[in-house]
DNA sequence: TTCGCTGCAAAGGGTTTGCATATTG
DNA sequence: CAATATGCAAACCCTTTGCAGCGAA
């Protein structure tokens, strides 16, 4: 939930582990508008695909330095959940997800993932570990992740 | 949970899309073997480096491939929430998790993620998506995830 | 005897890295 | 001007696949 100018402003604050702010290039600029206001969960190759219609020769490599650079700064979520691809989020807000466990067969005849991703905005920051269980951990946080099967994945598989 | 004994049973019992079952080699009956009772969310190639201390000439495919048919038969959960490698869970009953998200420099400098794992026994079935929220999702399960610090890292990392 | 399984090595896919060059602050 | 970022291609890592021969039922 940010917009491109936003993220720019918020960088000129941050200091990396280095000591100096992330530097602004054209590239990351359009990357920060590629992601401004989506709520689709793009990969990293989403991303770069978008970006590269305007930058085309900006490489993958870049796309993926810069989305981990927001990771680290806290402007992004990363969400890795299923074994594919990782996702990227702007809402960094607290909240769940909702994910698509239906499959289709790609032209190889292979089982391929559906993976739609959505936002719920409900958070559950009660849930807690019975402390006989908590083995010393020092829990920080939790997430939920709601499975089930997308409007299209219930028609197409007959859910 | 389960003996090596108990998931031969449950194999003969079962028929695989083909339409027989699995078969069982000693291959198969020692990866069972060093799943039985397992806590620690073993990742194939823990596996793998445990059976072929007894079939030295084991191969890898062939661990990926029994467990991918024990997870297909429901036998086994498959755990891929690091981005890491799959962890393997021998306990299938509705269960949580708890994960360390602490990291350690490796011998190469990079930060690698310590990724202990822990069962929670509660789970949390009372969870639901606000209505206006589901689009049209027909949501069949959930999972929660505590992330925190294990009591290694909390040291190590002076949390 | 018939499938399914094995080991091997190669392919796959997503992501990261190393490096020379170009740019930002 | 110093420190970073860029693009490229190669490297990485985990996992899967294709295949010829072997072995369970």
């Amino acid at each position: 939930m940010f917009t491109a100018e936003e993220v720019v402003a918020k960088i000129r604050e941050c200091e990396t582990a280095g000591g100096n702010p992330m530097k602004i290039t054209p590239q990351r600029r359009l990357i920060f508008k590629a992601l401004e206001g989506k709520t689709t969960h793009p990969t990293a190759d989403d991303i770069y695909r978008e970006v590269k219609d305007i930058i085309p020769d900006i490489s993958v490599a870049t796309v993926y330095k810069t989305l981990n650079e927001l990771v680290k700064l806290g402007i992004l979520l990363e969400l890795k959940h299923d074994g594919e691809q990782s996702r990227f989020d702007p809402r960094t807000d607290q909240h769940s997800h909702l994910m698509c466990i239906g499959t289709r067969t790609n032209e190889k005849g292979r089982a391929v993932p559906c993976g739609r991703l959505e936002d719920v905005s409900t958070s559950f920051p009660q849930l807690t570990v019975p402390e006989e269980e908590q083995r010393g951990f020092q829990v920080a946080y939790n997430e939920v992740i709601f499975y089930g099967y997308c409007p299209e994945c219930q028609q197409r598989l007959g859910k």
